[in-house]
DNA sequence: TTAATTGATTACCTAAAGGTAACTGATTAC
DNA sequence: GTAATCAGTTACCTTTAGGTAATCAATTAA
């Protein structure tokens, strides 16, 4: 049985799941694709999520491209963090998991949200 | 801003990463795609997957329809697990997962594996 | 000067996922 | 009866993800 291939194939898999998985991450990102853009705006968008969750994904996005972080100095300290364009490369992705899952839960239960 | 639609969008993005997400669950299922059938078949063919951890992740996609389960009496007792048809509609989704993965890795690293 | 706001960081804790290893029950071959 | 094989289960431990709450630095308005 060949495995070698197949199981190597699954280091982007594992790659976009690290991305894109926890309980976290889409809702932020969509956030901001929704044109929230400032820190506490993300936050409160977002019920129940902290401030120490938010900070550390917000970096994981910085640094996987997915954003971008610009302070800008005013009054009290703003913050800017905007969408790229290759973030929206994920869309195609998430809209597939989003429609596997619907289906699936008619599938399980049938019925649907 | 209009959160409510698109947040209640990702509770089948949930289920999907839920099925599909940790640390073993596609490794399994395409094991069991490739033809692998028995326990300790399955076992065998993913390094450093213990029986303990085998044995949930079967129960859970069997309960999720990806897998049907048959026990079959004989001298040692085996049991058969295969894939169903409808395990085939997670390829399209992983199949994506993987495309962006990669891609993605080039991007940010500028090579590939 | 005090309070309020923004954008965080830090220390500490809990819960969930996963790992380790020993063990069970059934059966058969020796 | 002893060993081996298959298909698991159980108890216990470690690691990781995530939650809670206090705190900090900068700035401005009252």
């Amino acid at each position: 049985m060949e495995h070698k291939e197949c199981m190597s194939a699954l280091l982007p898999v594992r790659d976009t799941l690290d991305i894109i998985g926890g309980k976290w991450k889409i809702l932020i990102l969509i956030s901001i694709w929704e044109g929230n853009k400032h820190f506490r705006e993300i936050e409160r968008s977002i019920p129940k999520l902290s401030t120490k969750v938010l900070s550390k994904e917000l970096k994981d996005m910085e640094e996987n491209q997915l954003i971008t972080r610009t302070v800008l100095n005013g009054f009290p300290v703003r913050t800017e963090y905007r969408p790229t364009e290759y973030s929206k490369t994920l869309q195609k992705v998430i809209l597939e998991l989003q429609h596997w899952g619907a289906n699936h839960r008619k599938k399980i239960f049938g019925r649907e949200y």
